[in-house]
RNA sequence: GGAGGGAUACCCAAGCGGCCAAAGGGGGCAGACUGUAAAUCUGUUGGCGACGCCUUCGAAGGUUCGAAUCCUUCUCCCUCCA
């Protein structure tokens, strides 16, 4: 039970779930817990992963986890707000991105303990009569219960009929599915207890709802996502993510401890008094958070790579070993046009403000000059974090 | 169905015939300071081998030597009336 309360925002009902966990052990039958997925974003990020780390903690104590490719909702489009028209997704495009989800997700879960369902499998086959059926087992009322849907009939906004339906689709899934818990951020608080109704509607046993909280972006602000650019990617280099991961700020190192790491709660909060009474510096906790996540996705070797690497260029100022490469055949560039074919600076007028600016470095000294000569070796670094060497070609 | 108001760069928001590649703020980027934290200060924020040229102020036309600014039509959004 420890383990569960761990990071979650909300559980729905408690005492149920607790019963739930007991019995499960007593006749070594496994909770089926469920998760939905949408299947338009293939990119995880930790955002997503502390939702996975939460099925993986069950799945740790024995549980099955059942996860939903909303495949139907995507393949029908979702006409609805402002957020422009969501494209409609061929099969293909949702098998893809289901291929590319498994891989990644199986970063976090237990492929064994995992089963994977797409929710056009039962959705697809309904008529308009057992939509009705499954229409009529909820009320405008307490659909109108939901935040936003209140809002916006308060404000006078729109609310398409289809809209009412999706946490009808999502609430379905559970019942098709028997599931007895089911995972979601706190965003889905709403959706996920309609699942638990419907659950009882239909004659089941009404599922627990575990929200988890939304995890907040590099930025420290605003939630991590892809579009806003303030996430690390499960897939980031193990060298990318280290320098995200430092650049969190102070605030959020316990938060992330929390909901990212395997560290024990003891130790975290050990960790957050001794930060507190600065006995330790914030900067070290989190070279150590930043070595558990990249062991995570990567693995301890790398871990341990990225942090050397790291020390040398930010804390020492100096020049990485490991940079890439370009081959060139000129000797004589023009450097804003030169950081733009490199991919260093979006354009030319970019290359030469940062120049401007002082940006560039060309063997560790400030470049002032547009023209340059190159050399064999020759590094040259944009900002901070941005190096490339030069090799030349015969 | 009728009457008004609006659409400006990543976001908010000024501009209402030339001085507008477009004030100000936010965000982003870079520099200083640092711990690639926060806070602060500074610079910068359409493109182009560039004291000039090209594309941008919802869309398409038009008036004018000259338009983000005026006119026409269209699209979308908001407010009020029915």
């Amino acid at each position: 039970m420890e383990i569960i309360h761990r990071g979650a925002a909300e559980i729905v009902p408690e005492e149920e779930l607790k019963q739930k966990l007991y019995r499960s052990i007593k006749n070594g039958q496994p909770l089926r817990i469920k998760l939905g997925l949408d299947p338009t974003a293939p990119d995880i990020h930790l955002g997503h992963t502390v939702v996975l780390n939460k099925l993986r903690q069950f799945q740790d104590i024995g549980h099955e986890v059942h996860l939903i490719i909303g495949d139907f909702t995507g393949r029908i489009g979702d006409p609805s707000g402002k957020s422009e028209t969501r494209k409609q997704l061929t099969e293909e495009e949702v098998n893809a991105n289901a291929a590319t989800y498994k891989e990644q997700i199986f970063k976090v879960l237990d492929p064994k303990k995992t089963i994977i369902h797409f929710n056009s499998q039962w959705l697809m086959k309904m008529n308009f009569v057992d939509v009705l059926n499954l229409a009529g087992r909820y009320t405008v009322a307490r659909m109108l219960e939901r935040d936003d849907f209140a809002k916006r009939y308060k404000e006078g906004l729109p609310i398409g009929i289809h809209e009412l339906m999706y946490p009808l689709m999502q609430g379905y899934d559970s019942v098709e599915l028997r599931a007895d818990v089911e995972l979601g951020g706190t965003d889905q608080k709403f959706n996920l207890l309609v699942g638990r109704n419907l659950q009882k509607e239909y004659g089941f046993e009404p599922q627990i709802a575990l929200m988890m909280p939304i995890l907040e972006g590099t930025d420290g602000v605003q939630k991590m996502s892809k579009s806003l650019g303030n996430y690390i990617g499960v897939n980031d280099e193990a060298y990318d993510m280290f320098g995200k991961v430092m650049s969190i700020p102070d605030s959020l190192i316990v938060r992330y401890f929390e909901l990212l790491t395997r560290v024990p709660m003891e130790e975290i909060k050990t960790l957050q008094s001794a930060m507190e009474k600065g006995e330790i510096n914030p900067r070290d906790v989190k070279i150590r958070l930043a070595k558990h996540i990249i062991a995570a996705y990567h693995n301890e070797e790398e871990a341990a790579k990225a942090e050397e690497r790291f020390k040398l260029v930010f804390s020492q100022r100096d020049i990485p070993e490991d940079i890439p490469f370009v081959q060139i055949t000129e000797r004589e560039v023009w450097l804003p046009k030169f950081l733009q074919e490199n991919g260093m600076v979006d354009s030319s007028s970019e290359g030469k403000r940062m120049i401007q600016q002082g940006a560039i470095k060309v063997n560790a000294v400030k470049q002032v000059d547009e023209n340059l000569v190159l050399e064999e070796n020759m590094v040259i670094q944009v900002g901070k974090r941005k190096f490339i060497k030069v090799r030349i070609l015969v």
